[in-house]
DNA sequence: GCGATAGTTCGACAACTATCGTACTGAGTG
DNA sequence: CACTCAGTACGATAGTTGTCGAACTATCGC
């Protein structure tokens, strides 16, 4: 494997890496199963995936960036608030990488 | 998702997040593709694995015991060398976290 | 424009990580 | 036993991360 795949994918799994931010990923993939299955995405509010985090917005934000710098969601402004979508090709490539079998959709 | 279940697969997440370690297991995941594909365990002497990673011992040491601790990899002494394997159990936690379920494979 | 709501940026700080050098242990060989 | 080889334990250190509070920006409704 080359070394830029390397890092990419090592940047994925850092994103990962911290319960929160994982939860938060998880959260959304949850909520987007459906969608993708069909090959959409499914949108979610910041604050809906927050539940039960307890943490602080300056820290969310954080997270969020984090998570798309790593090119795993993606996120859209509608109004006042965020939503945040999987990143479906950044999910393609963690699933490749671990030789998951690409579902049949 | 369980706050405990979250937590261990951080663990995993972390433990790949260094490219370093990434390498490590991608390594010897590559190695074992054939053997775990029939259900079997291959193994891999470090010193092969380390091939073109450029580290100190006692860091390639500090990484291995990373992953192991993590549930991605064991090792086995064989005299004076150690041979690494990965841990199917760990895998399997990785591949159904990111798996779809409600997708057909 | 004013106020409220939702996120962001910045600076700080404690906690953690990756790496190294040195010193150690355990297995094999003479 | 002395020696070597493969790996480990320990301590130090530079760098990174997670979190916060305070100040900032953008969007909406009035």
């Amino acid at each position: 494997m080359p070394k830029d795949d390397l890092d990419v994918l090592a940047r994925m799994f850092r994103a990962l890496s911290n319960p929160n931010r994982l939860r938060l990923f998880m959260n959304l993939l949850d909520e987007s199963k459906l969608d993708l299955a069909k090959g959409r995405v499914h949108d979610c509010f910041l604050a809906k995936l927050l539940a039960g985090l307890d943490l602080g917005a300056p820290t969310v934000s954080h997270h969020v960036k984090e998570l798309t710098d790593a090119g795993l969601i993606t996120t859209q402004r509608e109004g006042k608030q965020l939503t945040c979508s999987v990143d479906p090709e950044g999910l393609a490539t963690l699933r490749a990488a671990l030789a998951i079998p690409t579902a049949k959709v």
